[in-house]
DNA sequence: ATCTTCGGACGGTCAATCAA
DNA sequence: TGATTGACCGTCCGAAGATC
C-alpha cells in the first residue's frame, strides 16, 4: 500500500545472503540496560557542547540510547544510581560526519531535470550556461497534483493528552496510556490501539520509545544528513527519524539501534535466545511507506540491464544513449538538435538532457485531474 | 579515466482528514 | 477553521555502465 509508491524501496534487491559473523553484543552500560550499538554502526550524534543554560557543568537530562527491536528506539532513563555512571558510554563522540539537508531548488530548468542535475534558480541557469543550452533553459511543467484521492482515517501521531506526571512534559509516564507507534507498527490496527510489540521487547520500566524524548536544552539537531531525519515535510512534527539525539557530551546515539542484523539474537538473562521479531519486511511493519516512514538504508548496489529498455522502472526512463550520444555533458553548442523519438517533446531540443521520465518535466502533461 | 545514464533517496507541496 | 496527516510529484545524488 502504500503510498509513496517507488520512494521506500529497497529497490528491493540484495539481502545479502549470508551475512559474516555478527559481532558479540557489547557490554550494557549498567545492569538491566539495553545493550549499546555496535561500533560504527550509524552516524553519530552529540549534543552541542554549548550549554545554552549557561551551566556546562550541569548534569545531563540522561543519557540516551536506541534500543530495539528494529524499527523502535528507546532511550536510557538516568542510571540507578550516580554512582553507577554511564561507563560504557564514556568514550569521546566521534567527528559528526553528516551533511547538510539537500536543497532542492523549486522548479529546476527542463534541460537539468531531464538529467537529473543540479539546477538553479536563474535562467539561464548555470549548467545550461555551462553547455551552452542557455536557450532552451525554461523552467517546466509542474504536473498537477491528483486530487480527490481517497485516504483512511488518519492516525493521530502528536499532541497526545498526557498527564504531566512525566518526566517529559507532554508525555506520558512509562506504563500509562498509550504511545504511538509509527504507523508501521499500528498499520491496519484501530486507532488508539496498542501496537502489537514482542513482550520481549517491550520496553523496561522507564523507559520509552524515542519519539518521545524532547530534545532537551542544550542539545542541538545534528547537521542534519539528508536522510537522516523525514522531517520537512512534516511541517514541525517531531520527526520521525531522529533530529535530536539527546545524549550526554560522550554518549553517542546513532538514529536507530541497533541495525537490523547487527547482533544475533538478545541474549536473555538465561542465557537464552529469544525468537527473533518478525523483523521481515512483512505486510504488517513495513507497508506503511508514507514518506515519513521511509527507511534508510544503505542504498544497496544498482544493477543495471545491459542496454535493455528499462521498462520496468517506475516512471518508464529509458535509455537514450543510442539517440542522443552526448546528453549529460555534451558538447553542447555542436550537438545538432536531433528530432526526439516521439511525438511531443516541447522541450527536449536534443539536449544534453537525458533520464526524461515520462510524464515528468519535460513533458509537460495536460491538467490531469483525477476523475473523482 | 572520463563521460553518460538512471535507480531511487530525498525534499517540497498540498489535498484530505480531523479536532477544536 | 486551523492543524495535522499522508501521499503525489519533482529534484538530483551517486554509482554503474559506456566510451574515449
Ligand atoms: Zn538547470
Ligand atoms: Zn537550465
Amino acid at each position: 500500500m502504500s503510498g509513496d509508491q517507488a520512494k521506500s524501496t529497497t529497490s528491493g534487491a540484495e539481502q545479502v545472503p549470508h551475512p559474516p559473523a555478527l559481532p558479540q553484543y557489547p557490554p550494557q552500560p549498567f545492569p538491566g540496560a539495553p545493550y549499546p550499538p555496535p561500533p560504527g554502526a550509524y552516524t553519530w550524534y552529540y549534543p552541542s557542547t554549548a550549554d545554552p543554560n549557561g551551566d556546562p557543568g550541569a548534569p545531563p537530562p540522561g543519557p540516551f540510547v536506541m534500543f530495539p527491536p528494529p524499527g523502535i528506539m528507546y532511550g536510557y532513563p538516568p542510571p540507578p544510581t550516580p554512582a553507577q555512571g554511564y561507563g560504557a558510554f564514556s568514550t569521546p563522540a566521534p567527528a559528526v560526519v553528516t551533511r547538510a539537508k539537500r536543497k532542492q531548488v523549486k522548479m529546476a530548468c527542463t534541460n537539468c531535470a531531464t538529467a537529473c542535475k543540479r539546477c538553479d534558480e536563474a535562467r539561464p541557469c548555470q549548467r545550461c550556461q555551462k553547455y551552452g543550452l542557455a536557450d532552451s533553459c525554461v523552467d517546466g511543467v509542474r504536473k498537477a497534483r491528483k486530487v480527490g484521492i481517497k485516504r483512511g482515517p488518519y492516525k493521530r501521531k502528536s499532541k497526545l493528552s498526557a498527564p504531566e506526571t512525566s518526566p517529559y512534559p507532554g508525555f506520558p509516564p512509562n506504563g500509562e496510556g498509550s504511545w504511538a507507534a509509527t504507523s508501521d507498527q499500528t498499520e491496519g490496527a484501530p486507532p488508539g490501539a496498542t501496537p502489537a510489540i514482542p513482550p520481549q521487547y517491550l520496553p523496561p520500566e522507564g523507559y520509552w520509545p524515542y519519539p518521545y524524548y524532547p530534545a532537551p536544552p542544550g542539545y542541538v539537531p545534528p547537521p542534519s544528513e539528508g536522510h537522516a531525519n523525514g522531517d520537512g515535510a512534516t511541517h514541525g512534527q517531531p520527526p520521525h527519524h531522529p533530529a535530536y539525539y539527546p545524549i550526554h557530551p560522550g554518549y553517542p546515539a546513532m538514529p536507530m539501534y541497533p541495525p537490523p542484523g547487527a547482533y544475533g539474537p538478545i541474549p536473555t538473562s538465561s542465557g537464552q535466545v529469544p525468537p527473533a521479531p518478525p523483523t521481515e519486511p512483512t505486510a504488517g511493519n513495513q507497508t506503511a511507506t508514507s514518506d515519513d516512514e521511509r527507511p534508510t538504508v544503505e542504498r544497496p548496489k544498482k544493477k543495471r540491464r545491459a542496454g535493455g529498455e528499462d521498462s520496468t522502472s517506475k516512471s518508464g526512463k529509458k535509455s537514450k544513449r543510442a539517440a542522443n550520444p552526448s546528453s549529460e555533458a555534451p558538447a553542447a553548442a555542436t550537438v545538432t538538435p536531433v528530432a526526439p523519438p516521439s511525438e511531443d517533446s516541447p522541450d527536449d531540443h536534443g539536449s544534453p538532457v537525458a533520464h526524461n521520465r515520462s510524464g515528468s518535466v519535460g513533458e509537460p502533461l495536460p491538467p490531469v485531474i483525477a476523475a473523482a
